[in-house]
DNA sequence: CGCAACATTGACCTCTCTCAACTCTGGTGG
DNA sequence: CCACCAGAGTTGAGAGAGGTCAATGTTGCG
């Protein structure tokens, strides 16, 4: 049950703009230093249709996954069988990452809608980077940004870690849009397992947030009406 | 109440050996390449007292710290005048990568022990890896791992939590020694808050393993009896 | 020696999980 | 087009895990 992807022509590049991996993407390769005649980076995109599989836990790390359009979950088994959901990644983010330290990928990523994604041979990807310190910075700061992802997990409350899950959610998904609405690409219970949360509980918080004019919802439909007050209950306190 | 660092010099080189800048400190630097005569990572180590700033919250991010010996720790304030652990730095591991993305230090950090430090100017880092593929892949590998750090904290119970903190610190406090007895470096009020747990549930559940024959605890010092135990307790499945 | 910070333990209460019933939604086939 | 079904979501009731508060013990430092 492993990755079958169906490469298809596709043109559009929609969330481009926002991809960690742009400026390498456009970067004219310099054939002196390059081996492949081509740009690694900018490789043809993948259709993948939901519940397709990008990669399995333990698989051998060669490549990362550039999100185009859709959305991609990774998540690993545990020992009772269970899901544990680990991450979300939405347009313009990499999948694959947590896999450069170890060789292997620690978990496993599926597509939780139709999605389309560039795949990146890691390999390829850091000898293209490695005589342009530009694109080498890029990248270091794009691993510097997920060092910090999902540091609401440690929060006590159930309502802390939904209420600072729906403000990252729909930072992401707009990628600096002021727009406080978007269509949620996962089920409760992959929030839920997500924040180590039963599901149940996430769908209560949901009603209860929305009976307090915080939020709107109706099924996958959320809209965030009074931001302040999410952020006051999340407790995270921002530089200026 | 900020960095307030002694400079004396500091002949110790125990954990170098696992730093991750250790090859870039043991390099020669090119002077063609590089702008300063002297190797930027190669610094006079510093002393830190237990309760000393290295940084603190919404400063402007400009060097990393190499933990020496010692511990540090980097937390927030929250909007309730709360500390939140956010967490902890040990012997070989490097202190201030948070801050890379944002351009400044989204945590304060202090040292929860006496510790020696080499400061490390991140532009100057860059600068001397930029040519340098082999020091650069090692960077993106040690930022590849902190991707992974913490994983364990979006489990559902306390229990889950405590028995994967105890495995992680036993593993990084011993780099690569087999031996599972370390010193805890950090309160239970630490643990709990970096948790996202009570200090009194931290404290009921080392009693809880202890009287299972899981772990010996004795105030700081604890010693792991059961390892298998311990990760069925976790939960977490490991490939091979 | 005495104080302050840290740690442990108990009692009680609240939050969240579990289990179960029910509703809603979207997809499939007749 | 509608009926049916499976998966997703909501809601309620009861139980259990973990938080809070308080008392007490322990450790380390001036």
């Amino acid at each position: 049950m492993n990755a079958r992807i169906k490469s298809k022509p596709q043109t559009d590049s929609s969330h481009c703009e926002y991809c960690m991996l742009t400026k390498a993407c456009h970067q004219q390769p310099k054939s002196e230093n390059c081996k492949h005649a081509c740009n690694p980076v900018k490789q043809q995109s993948q259709h993948i249709k939901r519940h397709e599989s990008l990669y399995s836990e333990c698989n051998a790390f060669k490549c990362v996954y550039a999100v185009r359009s859709g959305a991609i979950k990774t998540f690993q088994i545990n020992l009772n069988g269970q899901e544990h959901v680990r991450n979300f990644y939405l347009p313009g983010e990499i999948v694959g990452l947590e896999g450069i330290q170890s060789g292997y990928y620690p978990y496993s990523a599926i597509a939780i809608q139709d999605s389309v994604v560039c795949e990146v041979s890691f390999e390829e990807l850091l000898t293209f980077i490695a005589d342009e310190p530009a694109l080498q910075r890029e990248f270091i700061s794009s691993l510097g940004q997920r060092i910090n992802q999902g540091n609401y997990l440690n929060t006590t409350t159930a309502e802390q870690r939904v209420a600072a899950f729906i403000i990252d959610l729909i930072t992401r998904l707009n990628c600096n849009n002021t727009q406080l609405a978007v269509e949620l690409p996962m089920s409760r219970s992959d929030i839920g397992s997500f924040l180590g949360l039963a599901h149940e509980t996430v769908s209560r918080i949901f009603t209860r947030f929305q009976q307090a004019n915080y939020i709107a919802v109706k099924s996958k439909r959320i809209s965030i009406l009074n931001i302040e007050q999410l952020k006051q209950i999340t407790q995270i306190a921002t530089c200026n």
